[in-house]
DNA sequence: CAGGATAACATGTCTAGACAGGTTGTTCAA
DNA sequence: TTGAACAACCTGTCTAGACATGTTATCCTG
């Protein structure tokens, strides 16, 4: 392995604020996505990437154990690092948002916005578990959207955000493709750390088969759950209708 | 936060092949799982666990980021690291083994297995996808098990494994109530690694209606999935049918 | 008493090594 | 030609520090 070629136009900033670790598990990401590295290929090695970027081994350890956790490598003790074989499910649930992960896969896909109001906090179970208001009463900007892919829907997605963090997504009125998480991390710089969702079965009901374009009554995954910034503050409570049949949940479970 | 106290009982092996951070970690979620540490409660900081032990920080530091992942534990920079908070929710999915996380909880939980069998591998998508078998022809054990909670059902299960795994499970015929997991970890001193797995919602057909004890066409999980033991091979091929009423999976991402 | 500076302590990131142990391919001897 | 030994390379685990940065409580000052 060469790795000065394939390595050639990347370089890390070790000067930036960004962890070196990120940039790294960001580099290598991005040959991935862009397929200089392609499924079954071996990735450069610890030691080379450690020798390449003048960084210690347990930081490009860090990234790469990042990247095997998302599902994107597979690493083998005594044998190397190769990119995951390719398989036709999808993380339902990236805090890089949907529309990246479906463009990498080269679907086409967009988002139709059905209205985006402030309402008063109120107080399912839900909502009040995710801590996201502080009190009943206050405002919350609620975002009600239709994604698609291929011009096929197969999720309805209702975001709820704090008066600060949504205001600026109502006027202009958020395009129907804009992402919201990239407005609160480019926009805002809110970093964003984890997310918590529940997923559950259950049945379209008729209003949700009808923007879904599916029977009343077909199998669909209700996802409600909240995402936090790194400062563990939570900043959205997201709750998502997915088609059943459009739609599967990939898990990989590391002891 | 005194640590003598609390950590009193427990202890390293450095000389252990079991390594130290694996062993770390199991103290802390056994300190957790019988109450000796309370949700919320503070975990003792890196640099008493590393004090105690006498044992790197770094070490104790991989440790618990995964009990984070595991979603047991939540970690504040700058404020210290505390016992999650319970939810009512569950880990579909873990490698433990489903009874003891159900034990955890203090609900009392059995299986009855419904049938074992020695089959010859078929070409279904999933199965060859698993790579489980490496013809087809070769003998599998297929098991199938229904699991209930407190005398209510909630799952159907279906394993399969290679013949030379399985065979064991037949003579004397597995319990109801014995843990796959444990026979290959313990009896067979196979280690798992890693799971993916594949959750769809769907409905139940009449046999799931029947075994689940719920009316034909109500919603369900459906899984299926391959668990990995440490050296990559595929130990088992797992599909699972979940009542959508009684279960719901949680899921925690981190960027 | 209110508010700001500060100290103490927590986790986050990073280094430059070390040794263990798994995998693969080559080399050499029977 | 076959097989065993070995070398080269890989990831897994671990150390003993360092500095950065976030949080909290306390103390001191106006």
């Amino acid at each position: 392995m060469n790795p000065g070629q394939l390595l050639q136009d990347t370089h890390i900033d070790k000067s930036s604020y960004i962890p070196l670790y990120i940039q790294v598990r960001d580099i290598l990401k991005e040959l991935i996505n862009n397929g200089k590295l392609k499924p079954g290929e071996q990735i450069p090695s610890e030691n080379e990437l450690s020798a390449e970027y003048n960084i210690s081994r347990m930081t490009v350890r860090q990234a790469s154990q990042e990247l095997m956790r998302e599902g994107l490598i597979v690493i083998r003790r005594g044998e190397g690092t190769f990119v995951h074989s390719a398989s036709h499910t999808q993380m339902l649930l990236k805090l890089e948002g949907f529309s990246s992960e479906m463009a990498k896969l080269g679907y086409r896909n967009h988002s139709r916005v059905l209205d985006i109001q402030m309402i008063e906090a109120f107080d399912s179970f839900e909502m009040a578990y995710s801590g996201l208001e502080k009190e009943p009463g206050d405002t919350l900007v609620r975002i009600r959207r239709v994604r698609y892919v291929e011009e096929t829907p197969f999720a309805i997605e209702t975001s709820f955000l704090p008066l600060a963090t949504g205001q600026g997504l109502m006027e202009p009125r958020m395009a129907d493709d804009a992402s919201i998480y990239n407005y609160i991390e480019n926009e805002l710089h809110i970093r964003l750390s984890r997310a918590d969702h529940v997923i559950q079965p259950g049945l379209a009901d008729r209003e949700s088969a009808e923007l879904l374009e599916i029977a009343k009554g077909s199998p669909v995954l209700n996802l409600h759950g909240t995402t936090f910034s790194m400062t563990n503050k939570p900043v959205e409570y997201l709750e998502g209708i997915y088609r059943g049949d459009k739609y599967e949940l990939k898990v990989v479970i590391t002891k």
